[in-house]
DNA sequence: TTGAAAGCGATACCAG
DNA sequence: CTGGTATCGCTTTCAA
């Protein structure tokens, strides 16, 4: 039936006729009687068969893929990215290619070797090197994911830096929280490095000091789990020592402006994404804090569970789906006009998400989970 | 410096050499006299050479590539397969092409396509149809993973019926736990329906009546969440009170029975994954339930998170980056030699993983043959 | 409209 | 050892 080892040439023998109108009713190029269009589609039919992707790749100079390159992938975060990508590739019968640097010291080079095999490359910030991007880039398209990109290699991100300070203004001002602690490595990806930034600026902007360092720890779900272990160990900074808190005799979760009664005041725990805040709720849990009333937890990014956890988490939503399909249209524009100008940075808006996990009454929000 | 457009004919033409001699230079191949080498690598330094891939791949009919096709990637699962495929791929030169079929409808076609543009695919079990399964594998090596393939299609799957019952039986002889709960949907994948044969494999050895059938939800921790809520809603099934949480006056973690004299025997919660495990675990430390007193919670996986949360989750250890590597393994092996007879079924061992989340007193493991 | 032929970039066989 | 050349499978002028 579909052998797949039928070529042009069998085809054009098969149908009487030269490859060149094989080429042309396969690919619906150029005029064609309908006569031989006929007898072409029935030996095409028959013996099952479909160009051969190199071939045509060769001529065409042009690898109908994209890649995709990470440092390592875990949690929603890449599988939104991934899948966002991919939706945007598949359309145009492009394939995905993927790349995890995880840990490798080669990554550099296998990038390289990756940029030779695609039509175009995103990275995601902080992965590779400037140099090795600047290199990659003179080869073939490049965009960069949640970063910025050296000289004139266009970029997509989200906001970072405002909506942090936003999320932190939020538990400095509303709730009236003070030893906030930022949970993340500012030094790990330019993401953090700009939530980071985001929780200064809040601090400076109203006169207050913000901690001298972060706790400086991966973005997985177990890098905040990490990251509980030493907040919570006894004995330690974050002014929340024992869980044991004041028996807190009040019902639910209503609980609005309880700040004032309340002598031991909770710190708050701000995580440079959801994932460690998931981390950290869940140490914090099993060591039978409350959560708000002992201690505030905020994440960022909004991922699918986020919404879902008792308390809701207070976030910051970020489009990553979207970011990754504008870096795959971004490469795809670049590869379909190679003599086009680099394409403009992109900058997605954010958006807060108040839930319960900040001490807000309820899922206000600007939001829908 | 590196102008990807150098060819073979430029290279050869510039060291005063046949295309031949540059490409048994370039490859090491073949014999070359000293000088010419040194002639010919300083043409290929200069000019930054890189040979072609899509040329060299049309030449040797081998494209360097291999596919990975999965549902929907999601959690640390396709995580560790992902990157335990490529850690296998790489050494080997070849780039991977992923593809997540994840509802959409014609991702047996895509399958397909793929197939057309590697040298070997492997489909995560339950993906996609038997069907194109079969199609797939007479136009290039096929590999199921965690599942079975049609016919001959060879396949890598790790245990699961019977450390599943073992874990069960633990739960049912050594903790007496009655009334447990299976969370996972059977239909869903086949890792599923075989771990849900061995719940109910235990049950019957023992002369117990298992439950009429589990709460079919996916596989991701959000899933496990709603899982939850379905079974901890006051009123439902599982003998655990209301999740109100008394005034907690006690000191941190360790509470032991406090849940009043309450003798109302636990129930056990039985995950399909530890993905989902944690979610249901979630869902009952914030509803101020404890785990184990009030609520045993088993998972599957032994994922990195399982051993950090707290309470421990007890649960059974599957080598899941072995798994993708194997499955690289064969592909690569069978697209290096095409006529080989077909790779055997591979079943990789498991190993009951005993935390502190079913009510064992500490860490302690033991494996299952 | 159709076909012959020239690539695309690299490999490998076969003489010399 | 080295070089000419056929080949891989397909696309695309360029004539007819």
């Amino acid at each position: 039936m579909s052998n797949s080892r039928v070529t042009v040439r069998e085809i054009a023998r098969l149908a009487g006729v030269s490859v060149a109108t094989v080429s042309r009713v396969s690919n619906g190029t150029g005029q064609v009687s309908p006569e031989m269009r006929r007898r072409v589609l029935e030996a095409i039919e028959k013996h099952g068969y479909r160009p051969d992707h190199l071939g045509r790749a060769l001529a065409a100079r042009r690898h109908g893929a994209l890649g995709l390159v990470f440092p390592g992938l875990s949690g929603p975060y890449f599988t939104e990215l991934i899948q966002g990508f991919e939706s945007e590739a598949m359309p145009s019968r492009s394939s995905v290619h993927i790349l995890c640097t995880h840990l490798r010291e080669d990554s550099d080079a296998q990038v390289l070797e990756m940029g030779r095999r695609v039509d175009g490359v995103a990275v995601v910030g902080g992965t590779i090197s400037d140099g090795a991007l600047g290199r990659l880039a003179q080869q073939t398209p490049v965009v960069v994911i949640a970063g910025e990109g050296p000289g004139d290699v266009p970029s997509v991100r989200a906001e970072n830096t405002a909506s942090m300070a936003a999320l932190t203004r939020h538990l400095l001002v509303d709730h009236q929280l003070r030893d906030l602690v930022f949970v993340g490595n500012p030094a790990g990806s330019p993401d953090v490095t700009r939530r980071w930034t985001g929780f200064l600026d809040a601090h400076r902007s109203l006169g207050l000091a913000p901690p001298a360092a972060p706790v400086p720890v991966g973005l997985q779900q177990a890098d905040g789990v990490l990251a509980a272990e030493r907040l919570f160990r006894p004995g330690t900074g974050t002014g929340t020592g024992t869980g044991s808190g004041s028996g807190a005799g009040a019902g639910a979760a209503g609980g609005a402006a309880e700040s004032g009664a309340a002598p031991a005041r909770p710190g708050g725990v701000v995580c440079a994404n959801d994932e460690t805040a998931l981390g950290v709720l869940v140490g914090a849990l099993g060591r039978g804090l409350r959560v708000p009333q002992d201690l505030v937890i905020t994440g960022f990014d909004d991922a699918p569970m986020a919404g879902l956890v008792t308390p809701g988490l207070t976030t910051v939503r970020q489009p990553v789906r979207e970011l990754a399909a504008e870096a795959a249209r971004v490469l795809l524009a670049a590869a379909a006009e190679p003599g086009a100008p680099p394409a403009p940075d992109l900058l997605l808006t954010t958006e807060l998400v108040l839930r319960h996990s900040c001490g807000c009454p309820a899922d206000q929000a600007t939001s829908t989970p």
